[in-house]
RNA sequence: GGUCCCAUCGUCUAGCGGUCUAGGAUACUGGCCUCUCACGCCAGAGACACGGGUUCGAUUCCCGUUGGGACUACCA
């Protein structure tokens, strides 16, 4: 059996956005499946628009999402000799034709069959040219188009693709498409179609706006006598108003390293990805990497678009809710040795990082990364409702001091001596500190609740958090006993 | 305008003629748990766009309408 190979062709013209990285997850996963190769080819053709500093950011997100290309990158820019030496094999051919018309009068044209409203297909004036009004135009030095000759006639165009079914085009409907502009450089319909026959691609997977233009690859393929590949198109990523995502107006939101700037693991977001208009008959939305590729299957993308449910200025979500509860999940169920990479990145960024956390303090790290993990959803919480466990430098949030301190006036005499009595324990347990404080609470005939909330505030500066006596242990005695007696400065 | 594609809860989706009083996830609401907030558990609300066929029977097949999207460039 012949060898699968994809490829996944960005043109760098900005950051990787959603659409780009599910295409590129796409293409991936179905070469992991079958064990074949995914290439990557930038498409970097359109020089006003691309740079440098693009093709670096989206590979970087490509390696962050942890997509790994088998050949590539390619340049498509390297191969523009190979583009036009195509076009000119197919007028030598007889496939394809020089047209001087000029853009002028396309417009005029154009616009007179608007009015019309009828099609506004290329009347095939030049294809019609005898070689002696060829020759006789050429050497007046008039510039021209090259026109791929399309089939004329009753016949069309037909092909299977792997999510759509059976697309079948007429010949009628398709116009002499140019090729070649008439500053002799190749269009991206024919330098996309040459490269993916040198590249030998087997499999185009690509969003569903390609579609459409697919019949006209198919038509370059067979004028070049090369095999056509398989296609398999798929939905494309719409915005909450139905619109197509793009870095115009969505900006940062839609671009892949926003989600690596805010706390979302890697993998998770790959996982969110791969949901976002494909799945399996079970329902399952939990993959591991393994899982994914072992699950993926073409047949399980769907036809309709799918929307990136982005909120902006939301309070609760910053991004898709689905897309933050799937980061969760990950966030709080992985081994905690899986995310402590991402957590030191996140305290060495906040210059919160101490190396003793991977040394002799490792233990007690990954401890108190398991307890407070569980309410976290992205990793830079951390840095922000972490910092009371990494840091002396926290903000006290205004309504814990007022809700659990300032409301109970008893614990400006009550702190010091939990104080005293916390210092006092030998053996600093949650279950021992847990001891101290509710027989404090029955001695001074209050609601445990008062001390526990009291204590919660002081020693964290936040009303909310992991049950207070695991707090008490990931923050340690001396701190503990320190931030008590500084409370009593709060009243 | 022309061509093509699509249409199940707010969102992601399962469903491939009867199993559907339509399942899961997420978000939302209520309850339980409880030292707070989450988690977890339980419960609730929430969808087959519409109209015709075909069929004994349509969410599922066909046609139309409506709605949405893509393509239609000497952009990639």
């Amino acid at each position: 059996m012949e060898e699968v190979r994809t490829r996944f062709p960005p043109s760098p013209s900005g950051y990787l956005h959603i659409g780009g990285a599910r295409t590129a997850i796409f293409n991936w996963l179905f070469a992991q499946k079958t064990g074949g190769k995914l290439i990557l080819r930038i498409e970097d053709t359109d020089a006003e628009r691309s740079s440098e500093e693009s093709i670096r950011g989206i590979i970087e997100s490509l390696k962050w999402l942890s997509i790994t290309w088998d050949e590539g990158p390619y340049f498509q820019s390297q191969f523009i000799n190979e583009h036009v030496a195509a076009a000119q094999k197919l007028i030598q051919l007889g496939h394809a034709y020089k047209c001087f018309c000029t853009k002028e009068e396309l417009d005029k044209k154009r616009e007179e069959a608007r009015k019309k409203k009828s099609a506004l297909q290329y009347d095939g004036t030049c294809r019609r040219l005898t070689s002696e009004e060829i020759s006789k135009k050429e050497a007046a030095g008039m510039p021209y188009t090259v026109r791929l000759k399309v089939p004329r006639g009753k016949g069309s165009v037909l092909f299977e693709d792997m999510v759509y079914g059976f697309i079948e085009k007429k010949y009628e409907d398709i116009e002499d498409f140019v090729i070649v502009r008439s500053n002799g450089r190749p269009l991206y319909v024919l330098s996309n179609a040459v490269d993916d026959i040198r590249d030998r691609i087997t499999h185009v997977i690509r969003g569903q706006d390609g579609l459409a233009n697919t019949p006209k690859q198919i038509l370059i393929y067979r004028a070049l006598g090369a095999p056509i590949p398989r296609f398999a198109h798929m939905s494309l990523t719409l915005d909450p108003k139905k619109a197509k995502i793009s870095k115009r107006t969505h900006g940062e939101l839609v671009a892949v390293h926003f989600y690596k700037e805010h706390g979302f693991l890697p993998w998770a977001f790959v996982n969110y990805l791969a949901l976002l208009g494909w799945s399996t008959s079970d329902s399952r939305e939990i993959f591991s990497k393994e899982d994914l590729i072992e699950a993926f299957s073409l047949e399980g993308i769907s036809r309709a678009n799918a929307i990136f449910d982005v909120r902006k200025d939301d309070p609760k979500f910053f991004t898709d809710p689905k897309a933050i509860s799937i980061n969760t999940h990950y966030l709080r169920n992985l081994p905690v040795e899986e995310i402590e990479p991402y957590v030191r990145a996140e305290l060495e960024k906040a210059g919160m990082w101490d190396p003793d956390f991977e040394g002799m303090k490792r233990d007690w790290f990954l401890h108190t990364v398991d307890v407070i993990r569980s309410r976290y959803h992205v990793t830079t919480d951390f840095v922000t409702l972490g910092r009371p466990y990494f840091s002396e430098d926290y903000p006290v949030e205004p309504k814990a001091l007022e809700k659990n301190i300032l409301k109970h006036e008893g614990l400006k005499a009550w702190f010091p001596i939990l104080a005293d009595r916390l210092e006092a324990l030998k053996t600093f347990t949650a279950e021992e500190a847990e001891h101290v404080i509710r027989e404090m609470a029955e001695e001074f005939e209050i609601k445990a609740g008062i001390l526990i909330n009291g204590i919660r505030a002081a020693v964290t500066g936040l009303a909310k958090g992991p049950g207070l006596f695991d707090v008490l242990i990931a923050v340690g005695q001396r701190r503990v006993v320190e931030r008590l007696r500084k409370a009593v400065t709060f009243f």
